[in-house]
DNA sequence: TCCCATTTTGTAAGCCTTTACAAAACATCG
DNA sequence: CGATGTTTTGTAAAGGCTTACAAAATGGGA
């Protein structure tokens, strides 16, 4: 073998040719080292090893992605940060890509399709291996775009059959089973405390579950017995107080999320409203502090962390050009607490 | 001006040259619309520009950081998502460097400095523009490292004239401030339920905050009533409950945050143990939820997201080559809430 | 020891932009 | 209208890495 003698370009970082030069190779010798150890010899890989740790050569990921046409990179977009169902869920799926050898870019798109849009085209730019969602609302031109480019995505958070990878759960049969579980108890006069629709395919099948539900037994949810309130605290105890004040309030109170509920509780405990003495109420969620609360909250428990993870997995696979089931289905459970029980047999 | 016929490499994704060739200018025209559109001709732009739209072209960011040896990617670091103080912290990173025409990368510590220098090493890798990390705990040689490769960074949620770049607040002081009101109320014996002090400086300086403050009233705290507890509600509630079976249970509990206040005051609630009746108990942090704890918890409230938005404020500046002061001191205030007050005389 | 199959290595051609430099176009003015 | 200064544009050379291909080394028989 002849000594390699390539011409180092110039500049001033440690490149791959200095790592070459020092352990006396070739810069395709340091590459395969580096990315993949087992088709070099034992002696390449010990000489290289130790130029690297020596000159402290940190490789160049942009040239990298240059050159080999793909990076390590993963995006997610997630409504905000600031639910702690999403927090968890990223919390989940950095260790995860980390432990997989993947990064997170991360962007939040407040509910808004356009803004999404963005982030996607942006993270197009930044060169991500792949995508994962929220939802199944998207812009068809973001989707075109994402199909355009061939960059992989997978949408969370949702399970539905319309040719997209997803892995999720069926937010309407959630919901029917958090209504059923209400009448079970006897209740039938409802309302709910909904997330927004608009945009938001996850807040309008939990709606239309309920209303499924109730259906099925002979029941209708008017259209002012649902309320439509941003995820916030005070959002749930405003409507919830709002509710409570109608000339005939429901004995049941299903909740879009359990901030909602929180809201709910609340505002419940603050005007002296049994819970669920003189209402029942369910979440959707189950986070964290839901079983901490007074009264604890009665909800529909998501295995977020796991769930955020398959994604994850259903991407790689797909990076990894292996086959993976287009739709995977997660499965929730109801979780019975304290805001829950049988109506009130005095009112009405 | 020459026609210009620059022969396009090969290929399948639209690259430059489509778009050079499409709008009939030279690629170099192109790259000037994109990035510095005031030094192009008005026709020029608008040629570009629709051949742009026209082909739905997407600039390869990874060409675009080799060659300009420069990113728009930011990285951050923090100890962990699944903790709202670091979430709201996140989102509003996120949020604002977006609007500045940045993104985020995004690791987790999980408190571990050998994990948080790999984290590092990785973003190196990722060539990011720079790095935002939480405290000012980290391992020399990730510190060396950062130097080398001539990444600046910047520290956030402490202040600390180490001539480190950084934006946060002196967790010491803030720890006096609360030592300070809970003994202006008539407090002597105290206990503090702390973060855990290895690696954690933030969680160190809270307690050698609490031992100054009280020190200088002749008062000592000993070392078996700091009890260092990971930042989890179960634990907090534990570590009430033993503080509370002591011989001589304290009438003041200071927490290392929130969180741990939380656990403190659900367990009070559980074990009938009233606050601020028999015990006064004080956060850290000003979460949300803070407020909507019965008792609400009287903590000290952090201005998180400003914190943030400066840290990369700070950041982008020193990637634009402006100066910017090297420590941004941000203010805490003391929130007066429910679980605080003065001491049961009737005890002891 | 020689030959052939297999493994390991080196050479050099990209990958897609940006940007220094030079050329061209344009504007201004005597 | 020509000379001169200023914009605007094009040419082509990086930038650091991967990888197809070819060459070299190695291993195993015969």
């Amino acid at each position: 073998m002849r000594k390699p003698l390539q011409s180092r370009p110039d500049r001033n970082a440690i490149s791959i040719f200095d790592v070459a030069n020092e352990a006396g190779v070739s810069t395709a010798s340091v590459s395969r080292v580096l990315n993949a150890p087992r088709s070099t010899k034992h002696k390449t890989r010990i000489a290289v090893e130790a130029a690297v740790r020596k000159l402290g050569y940190i490789p160049n990921g942009a040239a990298r992605a240059l050159s080999s046409r793909s990076s390590r990179v993963i995006g997610a977009i997630i409504p905000t940060i600031d639910n702690s169902i999403f927090a968890t869920g990223i919390q989940a799926l950095q260790s995860y890509l980390h432990g997989k050898g993947y990064f997170l870019l991360l962007g939040s798109s407040n509910y808004d399709p356009a803004l999404e849009y963005e982030l996607c085209k942006n993270f197009l730019v930044q060169q991500v291996a792949g995508i994962i969602m929220m939802g199944t609302t998207h812009l068809p031109e973001c989707i075109a775009m994402l199909a355009r480019e061939g960059t992989p995505f997978v949408n969370t958070g949702t399970y539905c059959e319309d040719g997209h990878y997803c892995v999720g759960f069926d937010n309407r049969r959630a919901a029917v089973m958090a209504a059923r579980y209400l009448m079970t108890l006897g209740h039938t006069s409802f309302a709910m405390i909904a997330g927004i629709a608009k945009d938001n395919d996850r807040a309008r099948e939990r709606i239309s579950g309920i209303r499924e539900a109730l259906g099925q037994h002979g029941l209708t949810l008017a259209e002012e017995r649902i309320l439509q309130r941003r995820y916030e605290i005070d959002e749930g105890g405003a409507a919830f107080r709002h509710l409570m004040g109608l000339a005939a309030p429901p004995t049941a109170i299903i909740c879009g999320n359990d901030v909602l509920g929180f809201g709910a509780i609340l505002e419940a405990n603050r005007s002296g409203i049994g819970i669920p003495r003189d209402v029942s109420v369910i979440g959707f969620d189950d986070l964290v502090r839901s079983k901490h609360l007074t009264p604890s909250l009665s909800t529909i428990r998501i295995p977020t962390e796991d769930m955020w993870r398959r994604a994850a997995d259903t991407l790689i696979a797909r990076l990894d050009g292996l086959e993976s089931p287009t739709a995977i289905e997660i499965d929730v459970s109801l979780v019975v607490r304290e805001s829950t029980g049988v109506p009130p047999t005095a009112r009405e």
